[in-house]
RNA sequence: GACCGGGUAGCUCAGCUGGUAGAGCAGCGGACUUUUAAUCCGCAGGUCGUGGGUUCGAGCCCCACCCCGGUCACCA
């Protein structure tokens, strides 16, 4: 087993220290401590000042580095905004404080005070008249050494690399490594900018069930669980998407929800069993106006969070000034995979589909070859963003369908970026007769075609639908998936801060 | 699920055609009152993912399993 696992004999020796500590009288867990500064404010002021430096800092953080020089000692400090040296005296602490010192390891929490002075090498350090231990490190953390060479690169010595170790424990890979608490800063701020987007436009944030007694929204596999009091199954949503639309049958007109969906799926670098939705709808919208939503959202989100409109992801280049470019399904299809699909037979898709390497095109209808040619011929070529539009009716069973007529078409679009899905719209079904005939088809197709991600036929739903659901635009959004655009991370295990991994 | 790669000290890794395991950093003891990969001297640290097998002898070869990563498939 690789990861921090025992280090027996280091957790001893610290155990030790901690023994001694306490035998100096020293609290080695403490209660509280008031710093006035952070490491980054505390350097940004002495250089403001110009090298007067009679103020008193006072910092909390954790011990990054140790250099003791038998009665002097440097250390870095490092707290959220970053590191700053500090620099102990014997004479300064006195031989019972300077002790403290000697017991000090990498990973403790300190609080340190003391004014700021420049080093001779030039570098702003504090030099500390007080320190206080706040709480010992029994467990080494799997620090690198950091060099900072003459060209002022900074190289990576060791480190903490192994992949499933860093996901395990999530809190070892963020206490060593600052670019990872950023990019969990990142994703908070992409969240924070969603909610004051939609806040300012009239939209209510709320809270729906995650246990749920019939689940859907989305064609996916549910988690089941079970309630002991109720004596009931019940499932983790699939998606918020149903429910959200019966409060705007209930009036509430613009809401939106940002939580966990669960999906009983297959992982890999895209996939994660549990993933962060936002999903918005508006009353009286259509899905040309959830295009500008999303639009304006997305570029806002990138606006705030890259301070430009343009975002680098894995070596391209992806601008989302809007408007972005806005294609069919079909003319997607007919522009990358050269295919008139939509006048094709279902003979021709098949020769095209096996052409395209579709597997299992041999035993595929009309839609599944179409959704496979388009997976296969399409997707990757979509680095975006672009706007998809008009698919085929089967693959939207929520959606209403094109208002000209053609009932084998569904005003539903897809955002993709990077070759990936990232939001899925459309115009909401809104008629409840037309609404049970969809549910009731999909439960032909489980029953006959044995298809698990079927929906179910939701009978509260169609009541709700009953007491009339307004012509109403709604809008999911992948999350992590949008965060790992803005963080150029091809894993989304990277942007999620606890992964699900097997139990090993 | 299939295929490929990986799992050796706390961390990062090396380990030849099979001969009972090494380095750097971290740790421990000592020296050192402006260092910054501090330095110098000394020491300790390992069920080699797990279980079988082959062999006089296995980290290395064979089989099964576990976990991770990558690619593909699944996610109509």
């Amino acid at each position: 087993m690789t990861g921090t696992g025992d280090a027996q004999h280091v957790i001893r020796a610290r155990q030790e220290k901690l023994r001694r500590l306490q035998e100096l009288g020293v609290e080695p867990y403490a209660y509280r401590y008031e710093p006035t500064t952070s490491a980054g404010a505390a350097i940004r002021d002495y250089e403001a000042m110009a090298g007067e430096s009679s103020v008193t800092s006072r910092l909390a953080g954790r011990v990054r580095s140790l250099r003791p020089h038998g009665k002097t000692t440097f250390v870095h400090l490092e707290d959220r905004t970053g590191k700053v040296q500090v620099y102990f005296r014997q004479d300064a602490l006195g031989d019972e404080g300077y002790e403290l010192i000697k017991l000090l390891d990498l990973g403790d929490w300190i609080g340190v005070e003391g004014p700021m002075f420049r080093t001779r090498t030039g570098e702003v350090t504090l030099r500390a008249d007080k320190l206080e231990l706040l709480a010992k490190t029994v467990r080494p953390l799997p620090y690198g050494k950091e060099e900072t060479s003459e060209t002022g690169e900074v190289v990576q010595h060791s480190g903490f690399a192994d992949l499933e170790s860093r996901y395990r424990q999530r809190y070892a890979d963020l206490a060593v490594h600052p670019e990872v608490r950023s990019l969990f800063v990142t994703r908070a701020q992409v969240l924070r900018e969603i909610r004051s987007f939609l806040d300012e436009r009239g939209f209510l944030h709320v809270e729906t069930p995650i246990l749920q007694p019939i689940y859907g929204g989305a064609t996916a596999r549910p988690f089941t669980t079970y309630h002991r009091a109720l004596d009931a199954e019940l499932y983790l949503r699939i998606a918020d998407e149903l429910y959200l639309k019966r409060l705007i049958v209930g009036g509430l007109e613009r809401v939106y929800e940002i939580g966990q969906v669960f999906r009983n799926e297959g992982i890999d670098r895209t996939h994660n069993p549990e993933f962060s939705m936002l999903e918005v709808y508006q009353a009286y919208a259509d899905y040309h106006d959830m295009m500008d939503l999303t639009e304006g959202l997305v570029h806002h989100i990138v606006q705030e969070v890259k301070g430009s409109s343009v975002v680098e992801y894995d070596g391209n280049e992806l601008d989302f000034k809007p408007p972005w470019p806005r294609s069919t399904w079909y003319e997607a299809l007919e522009k990358h995979g050269s295919l008139d699909a939509y006048a094709l037979d279902v003979a021709s898709l098949r020769a095209a589909a096996l052409d395209a390497g579709v597997e299992g095109a041999e035993d595929k209808g009309r839609t599944a070859l179409l959704d496979g040619l388009f997976k296969a011929l399409v997707e990757d070529e979509l680095t975006g963003p672009v706007i998809i539009y008009d698919y085929p009716v089967e693959l939207s069973p929520l959606a209403k369908h094109k208002r000209d007529g053609d009932t084998s078409l569904t005003e539903r679009f897809e955002l993709f970026v990077a070759g990936r899905e990232i939001a899925n719209a459309f115009s909401e079904l809104n008629d409840p007769f037309e609404q049970r005939e969809r549910f009731e088809a999909q439960v032909r197709m489980r029953e006959e075609e044995g298809w698990e991600e079927a929906h179910q036929v939701d009978e509260d739903y169609i009541s709700a639908l009953e007491y009339g659901l307004p012509p109403t635009g709604g809008m999911g959004l992948g999350i992590d998936r949008l965060v790992m655009i803005l963080t150029d991370r091809s894993s989304i295990r990277d942007v999620i801060l606890f992964p699900t991994l097997r139990s090993g």
